[in-house]
DNA sequence: CATGTCACG
DNA sequence: ACGTACGTGACATGA
């Protein structure tokens, strides 16, 4: 509709050119204003800033101008300077930053049915508008930036990690993923009859009809009818039916059994089969996500519209809908993924000798902790003690409790904290590296990423014990989790910059947290797999190697 | 729009 | 006595 921008705080432009209002004054044709600007936007020399620019960058690559020169975006100055203090619109950090009240587009436009769109909106208030989302953009961004430079580790995660990951990410979505609409129909109407059929059988055992999908009408039939024990109650004080309440109450009883199946199918049907073939882009055949790069407090991207960072794997059903995810002809799918990444950090971080010899020696790494904590050799870990090894290692990762390991495990909460206690004289690095950062957390009010990424904890004080404890466990795993998050971003513009700057045919198309997804032309799969490892395991220098396994396939599970 | 549930790392 | 593993997003229901 218009293109707007500041120079200079306090002053802005907007440039109209599509309302078409009844009485709308002639405009300038978008064309037209877009080639007048376009070497300016496309010069690397000319410095933009933004907010959200990554939404920016791709409206201008639909009229043929790439956006150069990116280089401050005010979304992620404010995600960087402080990544849970606010949610990071425009609107929210004009009034917490600047204690400004932006004009909202409801209120310029309305809302519900009854909205204008904005080529319908009065050019002055269209043109007062969006000229001052540009002054403001500036203005936050003269606010946020002395004081990113003024901490250096803030300054370089933006300018090293999220600034240089804005293009990476616009190119993903771009991208896009081919997805086998006829196979997830197909895989429809089969989960269709099976719930059809499971549905029946749940009527038979209940006596009477109900909708299985429905929590409420559910509690009456197990809690009310049946007169099922009530293990767990949710927050508000109603009787659970939570899969691990099933999964109890199906030791004993017929009806939660047949539920749990219903509620894993029904899911896949209504959330992957039914729903993936209608995000189907019309235009170029392929699903296109977005990737949000201000949403997860520990620096993780998060993925909407649809999220492509939770497709099924876990189940066999699950693992046939990643098979719907596929390669073009003449296409391979990569699929590369950091082995145990967070466990490696924690390693880096504790310095725990045991941990470090483990990693060092490219054991498995659950057989290791296995064999310390129950005192035996590496060839004598069963099975069961590598699962339990297994869940203390992710405990670990999370800042576990007794309670919450034994809850895992099934076992007794002294029993759990056994395990914990043996862990800890087998780890000391673990513990005292536990340890510190709590102290640290409590000190300063914030942790930090290998990289300084902060991440500030406003419980870690509070009088209010639960609240506390949550802010502890958030202050043990965000450091993990971060900087796992920082080293896959860093590993993304490695890759990207490096495809880009070759002449192979591949590109970058998903990231699903410790994960790469990329489509590349049959004959230079090797080359790119290589390429990738090498660059994965690059991207940051542990104590410990980065271990990258990368599979490759026609579709998703294939390259699993 | 809140709630409960469940998919992923 | 109570609540207790970290981080997300999407769906169906029902008020």
């Amino acid at each position: 509709m218009g293109v707007s921008f500041a120079v200079e705080a306090g002053k802005a432009a907007y440039i109209p050119s599509g309302h078409d209002y009844m009485g709308a004054p002639e405009q300038l044709p978008i064309e037209w204003v877009l080639q007048e600007l376009k070497s300016i936007l496309e010069d690397a020399d000319k410095i933009k800033i933004g907010q959200n620019l990554k939404y920016d960058r791709s409206v201008l690559l639909n009229y043929g101008i790439e956006l150069r020169g990116i280089k401050f975006d005010t979304m992620l100055e404010s995600y960087v300077w402080n990544s849970i203090g606010s949610r990071h619109n425009m609107d929210a950090l004009a009034q917490n930053y600047l204690d400004y009240k932006t004009v909202t587009f409801e209120e310029l436009a309305g809302k519900g049915v009854k909205q204008l769109a904005f080529n319908q909106l009065k050019i002055e208030d269209a043109g007062h508008y969006a000229a001052e989302d540009a002054d403001i953009t500036l203005r936050l961004h003269e606010f946020f930036w002395p004081q990113l430079e003024n901490i250096p580790s803030l300054k370089k995660v933006l300018e090293t990690i999220e600034m240089p990951l804005v293009p990476v990410l616009s190119h993903i979505e771009r991208n896009g993923a081919l997805v086998d609409a006829n196979l997830l129909g197909k895989h429809s109407i089969e989960l269709g009859d099976r719930l059809t059929q499971l549905e029946r059988k749940a009527y038979e055992i209940a006596g009477k009809e109900f909708n299985l999908s429905s929590p409420k009408q559910l509690g009456v039939i197990l809690f009310e009818q049946q007169k099922l024990p009530i293990i767990k109650k949710t927050p508000t004080g109603t009787p659970s039916t939570a899969e691990e309440v099933l999964q109890e109450l199906a030791l004993d009883y017929p009806l939660p059994k047949v539920l749990m199946e219903y509620r894993g199918l029904a899911k896949l049907k209504s959330t992957y089969t039914d729903k993936l073939p209608l995000e189907i882009n019309k235009r170029t055949g392929r699903i296109h996500t977005s990737y949000h790069q201000a949403v997860a407090a520990t620096g993780r991207l998060s993925s909407q519209d649809p999220n492509l960072q939770n497709i099924p794997i876990k189940s066999e059903e699950g693992r046939r809908i990643r098979q719907a995810f596929i390669a073009p002809q003449g296409y391979t799918l990569i699929a590369a993924d950091y082995s145990q990444i967070e466990l490696r950090i924690m390693a880096h971080l504790s310095d725990d000798p045991s941990l470090l010899t483990a990693f060092e020696l490219g054991l498995d790494v659950h057989r290791a902790t296995a064999a310390e904590v129950f005192g035996v050799n590496l060839d004598s870990v069963t099975s069961e003690m590598r699962r339990s090894a297994k869940a203390i290692n992710f405990g670990l990762i999370y800042g576990m409790s007794a309670f919450g390991l034994a809850k895992q495990l099934r076992i007794g909460r002294n029993e759990a904290q056994q395990y914990i206690d043996r862990y800890f004289e087998r780890y000391p690095g673990v513990q005292r590296y536990m340890n510190e950062t709590r102290a640290l957390a409590h000190e300063q009010g914030f942790v930090e990423t290998i990289f300084g990424r902060r991440l500030y904890l406003p419980d870690i004080n509070a009088k209010n014990k639960n609240l506390q404890m949550g802010a502890e466990r958030t202050a043990i795993n965000a450091p993990m989790q971060g900087t796992a998050a920082d080293i896959i971003k860093l590993a993304m513009i490695g890759v990207d910059n490096w495809l880009l700057g070759s002449n192979l045919d591949a590109k970058l198309i998903m990231q699903v947290h410790d994960e790469l997804v990329l489509e590349v032309a049959e004959s230079e799969v090797e080359q790119v797999r290589t390429g990738v490892i090498a660059r994965m395991s690059a991207a940051a220098q542990l104590k410990v190697p980065l271990l990258v396994e990368a599979g490759t396939g026609k579709n998703w599970d294939e390259a699993h």
